[in-house]
DNA sequence: ATAGATGCAAAGGGTTTGCACTTGA
DNA sequence: TCAAGTGCAAACCCTTTGCATCTAT
């Protein structure tokens, strides 16, 4: 990632666009419309490059393909709509404190990942 | 999964007898031993079959290769140690009426996924 | 000019499928 | 008996890699 390239530019700018969690082939397809021979292995090449410098950060749904979203360093979860399939970023938490509670004796809770499901706003 | 075979038997055997999620490659390693030219394709068909028939849950842990577990109908969440790196289940739950706090206005909540990190009792 | 970046196609890794053979009922 | 089930190998899908070409600096 040292050069600048009109293909990074415009995987950014989708990230950057969307607003979303995006997955390689829906960025392909959006990134393709500012570079149309855009191949998919230059966007896993800069997935990765963006993920490692932590510019990128990836979402995982269980039992989907992995997304990624612009790094948001405040703890935050997802949500999923189940009609949509959209994913949205949720700020608040419930917090580590209350959680340490649903431990069995002698675990030490370090991390957690929450993930809601249901409608969305427009879906409902 | 009409007829009882033997590399069913010692499918669901390895599930009973080992008492956290397996994946397949680690299933197919212990069923082995009781089938020892068992195929890994009837090991995922297998697999398959048990979750249609809700005798199997998979448990995902983001970034991790998929496991089952026997199917426990209690609502529960998982804990993954990162040290040893075993999934255990955790009975209790901080409750969707909590969590809906968290959503955003119009959001419907219908279930969610929790997933605890941190260090299990043995590697603490 | 030249090393970094790209696109294509081939190679990987995990999962599924087609097909002839085997086996449980 | 004979359809369900199995093992093997090929096919798939998604991701990574090798390599010749292109391009930002």
């Amino acid at each position: 990632m040292i050069r600048a390239t009109r293909q990074r530019d415009a995987i950014r700018k989708a990230f950057i666009d969307s607003g979303h969690p995006l997955g390689p082939q829906e960025l392909l397809k959006i990134a393709r419309k500012h570079v149309p021979n855009l191949g998919i292995a230059t966007v896993y090449r800069t997935i990765n490059s963006l993920v490692e410098q932590s510019w990128l950060t990836p979402v995982v749904i269980p039992g989907e393909a992995p997304r990624y979203e612009i790094t948001n360093p405040n703890h935050h979860h997802h949500f999923r709509c189940r009609s949509c399939g959209m994913v949205f970023e949720i700020c608040e938490c419930p917090g580590n404190g209350k959680l340490e509670d649903l431990l069995p004796e002698g675990f030490v809770l370090e991390s957690h990942e929450l993930i809601l499901h249901g409608l969305c706003d427009n879906c409902h």
